[in-house]
DNA sequence: GCGACAG
DNA sequence: ATCTTGTCGC
């Protein structure tokens, strides 16, 4: 991936490979399905960028990857992926096996230039991607208390996202495409892959992978 | 000056 | 993201 040095460089980035995404058809059949974390070293910018590849119908773990790097940008709204891209292509290079779609921990097109975490990497890598947010970014309404229920993800009046309540009672999570996905798949697929807890089991995985090695 | 601000 | 105790609930 390209690596910017300065913000302006990085929107830049942004705008160019904006048009690449793909949107408009559902996602295809999907077996796999990789879990992307990264987990930082307390007090500096060393890493650990982890993925998980799931079976999605029985969610055990078929292949994983961790690998240690650095943030090589800074946190800036807007430009996360700069700062964890580059170590998560890492490891997604040293996987065994291609996975059907990738379920990042962050925002798809939910994003003040269209272009999150999510559609980063689904251009990058040529590979379905969604978005999963543990925080909005845009606002919605509370979709229904019940698991399943659902409400729009608005920004700048636009709807590019939901709020999806994977969980009775427990706050929602945001999912946004990234990319050669639309909403609804991308929806019903987060929700086969947090039956029980309100993340998804890959995000779940790949987090606890991270964190174990940092 | 004030509020917003993925991880 | 990470720093942090106890507490309520399944």
């Amino acid at each position: 991936m390209e690596r910017p040095t300065t913000a302006a460089e990085a929107v830049a980035v942004q705008e160019r490979l904006r048009p690449l995404v793909r949107t408009d058809r559902p996602l295809p059949p999907v077996r796999t399905a990789a879990g992307l974390d990264v987990a930082y070293f307390p007090g500096s910018d060393r890493l650990v960028a982890a993925v998980t590849v799931l079976d999605v119908e029985t969610l055990s773990t078929v292949d994983s990857r961790a690998v240690r790097g650095t943030a090589d940008f800074p946190y800036l709204p807007g430009l996360f992926a700069f700062r964890e891209a580059p170590s998560l292509l890492r490891a997604l290079d040293g996987l065994t096996t291609s996975p059907d779609v990738l379920v990042c921990d962050g925002q798809g097109l939910a994003h003040p230039r269209r272009f999150g975490l999510a559609c980063h990497l689904g251009v990058l890598t040529g590979l379905p991607s969604i978005g999963v947010g543990k925080t909005a970014l845009g606002r919605y309404d509370p979709p229904g208390e019940e698991r399943g229920a659902t409400s729009p993800l608005l920004l700048d009046g636009e709807v590019l996202g939901r709020a999806l309540r994977t969980r009775r009672g427990v706050k929602p999570v945001f999912v946004s495409v990234g990319h050669r996905c639309d909403l609804d798949s991308a929806c019903e697929l987060v929700l086969r892959l947090a039956p029980h807890h309100r993340l998804p089991e890959t995000t779940r995985t790949a987090d606890r992978l991270g964190r174990d090695l940092s």
